[in-house]
DNA sequence: GATGAATGAGTATTCATTCAT
DNA sequence: GATGAATGAATACTCATTCAT
């Protein structure tokens, strides 16, 4: 349905629908977010949506044209705006700083990432299940952060590598478990919802859990 | 719409009809399984399967009464068989051996779930795109597995501790970690269709990385 | 939809209206007369009226109560007034003038017609595309074109036919040639948009093709 | 809607599709066309359809997969083969004969149209109801009607000159007298529904008309 | 007067499912 | 067993019209 060029011309559109966002249509939007999440974006029709936002269904149509104009309203403060400025704070925060130990390191950005990831549960959620069925969606995704990441992640990481402060793995491995550990804590959010989560508690343990497998060691000259 | 009750019941029918399939109901359950992996089960009409496995629309009705008896009968291997077949496997051949050390411990379970998990990657894809968006599958799913670990792994991991085998955390948290690892591979898999995977080498780095995470350390005594 | 008492009425309601139009509702008319022209008047909506006059769509029910509101208002000019007092007009102009050849008298009403036709051709085209799909409309426009002939145009052409200045063919069939000469110009018209036309090339050859069509011959008599 | 290229796809597969038509796909296609040349194709739902064939609305889809497919197939039979197939019949009975006088050369054409005409009055109307309100549809017919013509016919009007048969004015000014005396006529069926008519006499007089106003004069070499 | 948000009846279209052949 | 035509409930979307500000 949505290719990549429509979907981008959606957030910018989007990012101008919602400024003075009339009350009724944005009750419109956070009954689209808890209902997509909650049962998916197939599953969830527009009568649901009018029903669960009080309003008529001709109301959810004001605004947002199509049903897919609402999954990009949803969708669009995440990919649009808080993805990108996700990864360059991850950059500001976690990597300019001169840290002179993975400990310190990892404390910085599992601590940012797990909130993040607890704060945007229901939208990542929503991501993830139209990316498990929508390959062009995944296709996005995957070129938006997968840039991001090669461009700022992977030399931060070589650059660590060279201070001595990670192992000599391949970026990318090195990637995929940190991020792979990230993620596992989104799925658990996802598999257990309304189960009480002990943010610190569990950002301690990442933290040790990476520490310890990605530290830098003697011989650690993989690559 | 499936209810657990019902869900059992059909993994139970499945088995059944799955004996001496003809060839014709063999090539809709092949295409239900790719399509479902593909575009998803709500995006798969009974239309796209019949075209797909050469069939008239009523053929796809001979076997499977329902749609929802076709989702069935694509996860009942892996649900009703594969699962717990694997847990006892996971048991028979990772703890039962004695293991005197962490790595040939996660040499052991790691390759053999990543292969696992590589060949079914297809149907997996389908349990954990239904799971997203149909929470009674979810709750089946987390139910069953959550059962047979708190059974056969929640012990294994203690008495491993007690070996001082592995770290001394709860095991849940071990577990996450173990567990969130494999499912990390998955994800991999799902995001890169096609992409071609050297298993060794991907397992060798899961085992090192683990081994170094989860590795027994003087002051672990963390429960 | 719109019954022919009702319409009468609106046409009456509709040239007070019009009268002290403000200049948004001025707008509006013209807007619905140039859309309804172009895309014909079920596939314009009151939206594209109102983005097209440059006004809220609220303010087009300011004077128009409803989308056939403006449609008669549209129409009653020509409807109302144009017709009758051409038709008069026509008498007056035509008929009452002693005309001592057909040359003269058909010189005299095509020429007039022909330019009441490519001046009112919008207005023309939005008639007879409704007439073609409302049958009420349809009889309507029958019936008061068809009485004012009948009154006024055939006795002219039969004290034509007296002086034998023309064929003496029934009154309708010689009427169905003269109008239907017109009415294929305003085929001419609505087909080629914006083609450049010549009015007085084009009448001189109707003229003529009318002339030799319609001359009185010695065996005339076929009434 | 429907552009050119698609138009002409549609018309293809049509003819496809209306091989071995069920029954009941049968009645879609006549309830279709009764109601589109009764109320325009705008104003007839797919409900209506359904009704009046007596079937349920989703059979209303089973070939035809939209309204505007439902429209096509209905115009497919006059478009793609009596149209190209009348001009062609034209040619070849009216044109080909070699006529010594003006009188056997309208007979001959006049008839054959009138009766053409006749027959398929409801499609034209259709036709020529959508071409006013879809520019599209109008180019279509411009361009498929007007190559045939300017290939075929104008060819013929210019031997006829020749042989001094016709008035010597430009080809496309006898053309319009000529078709816009037959379209005169589909006007007069449309606007007269039910209203009985005599083919013979009807044709009888437009031919003495044609030949009048068409005949070939001493001066007439105005071109 | 003007605005534009809101309404809800109406409409095209989809699709799992049934069933006569 | 297999076919594909038929079904009708469900659903996204449209649009004339109303009304509070």
């Amino acid at each position: 349905m949505i290719k990549e060029a429509d979907l981008n011309d959606l957030f910018g559109q989007m990012i101008h629908k919602m400024a003075d966002l009339p009350p009724k249509q944005q009750r419109i939007l956070a009954a689209s977010l808890n209902l997509f999440a909650e049962k998916g974006f197939d599953k969830t029709t527009t009568e649901d949506i009018a029903n669960a936002a009080q309003v008529a269904q001709g109301t959810v149509y004001r605004r947002f044209k199509t049903k897919d104009d609402l999954l990009a309203a949803v969708l669009t403060p995440i990919l649009k705006d808080v993805f990108p400025q996700a990864i360059s704070q991850f950059t500001g925060q976690a990597f300019e700083t001169k840290y002179t130990n993975l400990h310190d390191f990892l404390t910085a950005i599992v601590t940012d990432r797990i909130h993040f990831i607890y704060e945007n549960r229901q939208v990542l959620k929503i991501v993830w299940s139209q990316a498990l069925t929508n390959s062009e969606m995944l296709v996005i995704l995957r070129d938006r952060i997968g840039q991001a990441i090669s461009e700022i992640v992977f030399p931060q990481i070589k650059k660590m590598q060279k201070q001595n402060l990670i192992i000599g793995w391949p970026a990318d491995k090195i990637l995929t478990f940190l991020a792979g550990t990230m993620f596992t804590f989104l799925t658990k959010l996802i598999i257990m919802p309304g189960h009480q989560i002990d943010l610190d508690s569990e950002s301690d343990f990442m933290i040790r859990f990476l520490e310890e497998g990605l530290a830098a060691n003697g011989d650690n000259h993989l690559v």
